[in-house]
DNA sequence: CTTGACGTTTACGTTAACGTAAACTTAGTC
DNA sequence: GACTAAGTTTACGTTAACGTAAACGTCAAG
């Protein structure tokens, strides 16, 4: 009933190459059985690369996922395990947030300079537009 | 009339450092004159600078900004260069709102993924969740 | 037998935007 | 003349998450 997985067939399931998963291994997110050299990847190796890329997908980093996977190998009954990943969870959520922030900032920022672009295109008069914003565009060359 | 600036002027005026200032050059984003070995930046080189950062600023590379600070120098009366300038911020304001996207999408999940856990840590029975969505946490240890 | 598919290890390459250190010159001041 | 501050060039280091290539092992099919 234990199945087994080679590394290609995770590979293809998770629409990853095998050199991530290798990669994975040698930064210890992951530790397969061996049938000599070829790796044998159990139900639980699956769910820990599983359990990777979706940490990963939601921004942590790699080092950050194996913490949190080293957590889980201590605690024994995961209570504290599952407690502090929902404290990482919860910075990483703010993290985010604050990313967002910025990221609305800039696009703001950028959709005025495209509303001045296009006032320029339309042939307005470059002196009577704020004078901080197009100063390269209105400095002559030498 | 023509004020100059040496590089640790513009360094503090834009809180730069002046290694980012000899990058920058080295990058062809800036060509000042030269006393010598000293570099000279003219108020062109200050604009050029800070439209240098405003882009930056708004996402874009520093080769992307090479290209249209090269399209300002062939462009003579510069409308070819705003009208390209205005595309390439056009395409920059969709890749934007598309990483705004998953950025939504990233959180949306990272926050289900909060609340699951704090199912858990109330004493909830593993059993009754998702059985997608916890398979690592409930999968048992050899 | 040999070809091909799959696996392995080791190790250097990639990308962006600088940081950092070494070793030197130049200018001004005491 | 010595010291200090600021400047210069050259070049290697940094970070993340792999890609890519070399050189080799293994096993089943034709």
């Amino acid at each position: 009933m234990s199945e087994h997985y080679s590394i290609s067939d995770l590979a293809t399931e998770f629409g990853i190459t095998p050199r991530t998963i290798r990669f994975y291994e040698d930064h210890d997110l992951l530790a397969p059985e061996r049938d000599g050299q070829r790796r044998i990847y159990s139900r639980r190796d699956r769910g820990r690369l599983a359990w990777v890329l979706r940490a990963k997908r939601v921004g942590f980093s790699l080092s950050e996922i194996a913490d949190m996977l080293d957590l889980y190998d201590l605690d024994d009954d995961r209570a504290q395990q599952r407690h502090v990943t929902l404290e990482m969870c919860r910075k990483q959520l703010q993290d985010l947030e604050s990313q967002r922030h910025d990221l609305d900032a800039t696009i703001d920022e950028l959709s005025s300079f495209c509303d001045l672009l296009e006032k320029l295109e339309a042939g307005q008069d470059p002196a009577s537009l704020k004078p901080s914003f197009p100063a390269f565009f209105t400095e002559p060359r030498p």
